[in-house]
DNA sequence: AAAGTTTCCGAACGAACGTTCGACTAAGCA
DNA sequence: TGCTTAGTCGAACGTTCGTTCGGAAACTTT
């Protein structure tokens, strides 16, 4: 519980502190438009002492990104193994994207809107990790078209174009007005899924609300 | 043919130039990356001159994504006169959509990239006109469903899960490896139909490929 | 208590930013 | 021909930007 590093200054907390503002107001106003003096306010650490904890305005975005991207690929891990069912995984995957979209909004818009404010050498490496994120999905999607249950559409542009209806909740969802994760993901789902699949697949609605939802992770952050 | 305003100058000409670059140069780095001096030096005009055409950068931003959005509704009315069967409608919403993307790629990536970044004075006129656009759709939508043929969604969620499907593919589409734009709407248009109507509907597949394309406009820009 | 290491920070750097100004040229009209 | 107006543009403005630097302070190890 004690947040104690050898010495006893929580250097690494101080570091978790920066990102979550800095996430917030990358959010709000975009990386490009936020100067390090914002955050700087935000977090009442004077401009200079934060260069001792990240080196460059780049890598703060970098630090950012790599872990929002390194979290929900660790939860979607997880969850996918409990099944090797094609149709509940790719039910698994929409509801881990869709939660952690949810209750990280701020890092997940940074990461779906500033993808290309990265320069080449940290580019490189998230671009990387986002490939195996894509990849997984595809991987699952092929599987159920191998297994003749789609209704043979282009497997890299329905992927796509499931990612796109995900990843442009960040634009509209209003937590008063728009439903919850779980309903939300369902919705999403039902749309894809009914989309896809070829009539056989399509009557059996398996796949919907049959798990009561997914456990909490341990602690998020 | 001659581009002659009342003087000899072509003013009305040179402003079109200017905000096809700068739109150009937005897509490619960002609103708030782009200087004054990167869109001077794309045009070849001096910085100065700049400012007899536009009053501030604010400004230049709304004259792009007011005159995208103009152009794309003008279409879509114009296209939607042809029927009333919401079913259709929908589908020549999806296709004239997609169509406009995929030939405005750098106006339309403005549009969905930049939403944000316009202030206040300018902020609500686009913000007017894309509630327009956007009630559009949902109305068609709601027709449908009125009519039973859908399978209950949330018009709101399946509308802006439509809407972010096809916005999003300014993020991922290659013209080099991916379908051109008539087949692309298909796709999306049969993933989401497909998705959101009830089992009668969905058997007649009515909707699909069924005009032949849709005819040219007069001409672009 | 001294020495060493980590953390902090005020002040300043040069570069780039959006915008303005006023003098200029060229075209349209009398 | 001269007068007016539309368009051009080099130079500079004040401000903000990301980043650096050198030393002060805090803590650990001897």
């Amino acid at each position: 519980m004690a947040p104690r590093t050898p010495n006893g200054r929580d250097t690494e907390g101080k570091l978790q502190l920066i990102l979550r503002h800095a996430a917030q107001i990358f959010a709000a106003q975009g990386y490009a438009s936020t100067s390090i003096r914002d955050i700087s306010r935000a977090t009442g650490l004077p401009l200079s002492s934060l260069y001792y904890y990240f080196e460059s305005k780049q890598k703060l975005l970098y630090l950012i990104q790599i872990h929002a991207f390194t979290s929900i690929l660790e939860e979607l891990e997880r969850r996918l193994n409990v099944t090797t069912e094609p149709l509940e995984r790719l039910s698994v995957f929409i509801r881990n994207h869709i939660l952690y979209f949810l209750t990280h909004p701020a890092e997940m818009k940074v990461l779906a809107h500033e993808e290309d404010a990265l320069e080449e050498p940290f580019k490189r490496q998230v671009a990387a990790i986002k490939r195996r994120y894509y990849g997984l999905a595809r991987g699952i999607f092929e599987e159920l078209s191998r297994q003749g249950r789609t209704n043979g559409l282009n497997a890299r542009i329905a992927v796509l174009s499931l990612y796109g209806m995900m990843n442009w909740v960040y634009k509209w969802h209003n937590p008063k007005v728009d439903p919850k994760a779980e309903e939300l993901a369902e919705t999403m789902a039902r749309i894809f899924l009914h989309g896809v699949l070829n009539g056989r697949d399509r009557k059996s609605e398996r796949w919907e609300a049959e798990r009561p939802a997914l456990e909490k992770a341990g602690s998020s952050d």
